[in-house]
RNA sequence: GGUGGCGUGGCCGAGAGGCGAGGCAGCGGCCUGCAAAGCCGUAUACACGGGUUCGAAUCCCGUCGCCACCUCCA
């Protein structure tokens, strides 16, 4: 079966083949780091990072690159605000820098895998600066008429203009440019903008036309080109992307002659509320609150649980369901960890690829566009299945049940004992084992208590280990206990 | 004016012509000293009205409602 993709471009679900085998080259248009993460930017980069793990789990050299935006009109708004209003001395650059922080250790924390390369708009201004000039040579853009350094795309000089959202030019809404200046047609988008007085001179590079900054849009041109090539596989980013930037992105990389990405896909947005949200908005939830309110493996989970092209749904109750459905699936993969040839079997060399060693229908529902919701469905599937071993007393199915959904969670992102979820340092796992040891302790004073049936003082122990954050759960095997 | 999407049980959320995905919550049972965890069972669900079909949540026509984009956005 083969891998099939939607190509929002083609309005299509299609059947996907790299244009090199063996290798996919994927562009995501990542942040403008301007303000604080939230979830929708979350989710978008996990989208890409589900897709690039099972790319690489069918057997695909990945290739993705996720661009920063680190120089754009909002980060210098917001610099200047913060300067003029609150006395910072904060540099555009520096806010930059300091919010790219702030998404790698967001993304970090849900286990977004870093990109191949995560190139910045500043370290590639030469070759937007040669693209801009291709482009102008072509017939495509005009330095503007008003004497200023800006250039602009030239729509009307662009027949397939509105092929990646089907909209004819003519009936586009004008743009509410705020400089309209020097444009030959207000659907022409800027390319160069000219620095204006008052803008930092650091914000302002030397150019053919006079010193200015990148447009919005050259930027990810330039970039995917670089790194990836003048055609490419995917180019995926938010639905929100889709226009201006992306059909501003196709247009201008085509009328310089570049193939392009073969494919387009567009992640959903987050509502709430049944509203999109946004900045614009005021109703962000932000990464940083998210993260206080729930695990971040939970959040993860919640991330990944609808399709990637719906709309997610958050509510104030969604962390907490995620929280039980994914606690069900860590405690079966604990349990089955325990088993007697689970370890051994888990640490068999694969035959590579590693998805050949996956459950027939989680396969199946990852190779139609990446339906992890199926998938998900194929997981708790095998989790319900062990787990009624477990009760019927098979250890050797449940261990076999076990190490499905550990490989399916591995594929995922989503496994608990994977290193990167598991707190690893060395005050962690001692501090670990100096309570290990006095619950230990707890336990077989309830053991003893049990067996006296004096259930009062048995009952006390496990109300203290609860309300200490400690749950236990009497097992066949004796008692299991966990934090809560 | 143009482009696109959505409406599924208490909630979340798949599916896209034929045995009611999956999860959360609920209910009944099993297990347990009691719990917890787990297992088993449990639902007149597909916005509305027509049509096509042996058969429609799924296809077609119409209606209603909601949402997004049209040069700030993941």
């Amino acid at each position: 079966m083969n891998q099939r993709i939607y190509d929002s471009r083609a309005q299509a679900v299609v059947d996907f083949s790299p244009l090199e085998a063996g290798r996919v080259g994927l562009y995501v248009c990542g942040p403008t780091v301007q303000s604080a993460p939230h979830i929708g930017h979350l989710r978008s980069a996990l989208v890409y990072d589900q897709m690039r793990r099972w790319f690489a789990a069918t057997g695909h050299d990945v290739t993705l690159i996720r661009n920063v935006t680190d120089i754009d009109d909002k980060i210098l708004d917001n610099a200047r605000i913060a300067q003029a209003e609150r006395g910072s001395r904060e540099e555009w650059w520096a806010l930059a820098y300091r919010v790219e922080r702030v998404f790698s250790a967001a993304y970090d924390a849900i286990g977004v895998l870093a990109p191949t390369y995560e190139p910045r708009a500043t370290a590639n201004i030469r070759e937007m600066i040669e693209l801009i000039e291709l482009l102008i040579e072509r017939g495509h853009a005009y330095p503007a008429a008003d004497g200023s350094a800006s250039v602009y795309f030239d729509t009307a000089s662009w027949p397939e203009y509105g092929a990646l959202t089907r909209q004819q030019r003519d009936q586009m809404e004008d743009a509410a440019d705020s400089e309209p200046v020097g444009k030959r047609d207000p659907r022409d988008f800027a390319l160069w903008k000219a620095h204006r007085d008052g803008e930092p001179v650091s914000a302002a590079w030397p150019s053919p036309w006079g010193p200015g900054r990148p447009g919005w849009h050259i930027e990810c041109s330039a970039m995917a080109t670089r790194y990836l090539g003048e055609e490419f596989d995917i180019h995926g980013g938010g639905l929100d992307l889709r226009f201006p930037h992306h059909e501003n992105e196709l247009a201008q990389s085509q009328a310089a002659g570049h193939a392009f990405a073969r494919h387009w896909i567009h992640n959903g947005l987050v509502n709430t509320g049944g509203q999109k949200m946004s900045k614009s908005l005021g109703n962000s939830l932000f990464a940083e609150d998210l993260l206080a309110q729930a695990r971040p493996i939970v959040l993860r989970y919640f991330l990944g649980s609808a399709h990637y092209r719906s709309v997610l749904e958050y509510s104030e109750t969604s962390l907490a369901e995620a929280e039980a459905a994914f606690s069900r699936i860590e405690g079966f993969l604990a349990r089955a960890a325990e088993l007697p040839g689970f370890a051994e079997e888990l640490a068999a060399p694969l035959a590579a690829p590693a998805a050949d060693r996956l459950p027939e229908a989680f396969v199946a529902a990852m190779l139609d566009d990446f339906a992890i919701p199926q998938a998900l469905a194929a997981l708790h599937d095998a989790v319900r299945a062990g787990n009624s071993a477990l009760a019927d007393g098979d250890a050797q199915l449940a261990a076999r049940h076990g190490v499905a959904v550990s490989r399916m969670l591995d594929v995922l992102g989503l496994n608990p004992r994977d290193s990167h979820w598991v707190a690893g340092s060395a005050d962690t796992s001692t501090a670990e084992s100096a309570l290990g040891a006095l619950v230990d302790d707890l336990l077989a004073q309830r053991i003893r208590a049990r067996a006296d049936k004096d259930f009062a003082t048995s009952d006390a122990i496990r109300d203290r280990l609860l309300s200490a954050g400690i749950a236990l759960e009497d097992t066949p095997n004796g008692p299991r206990w966990s934090l809560t």
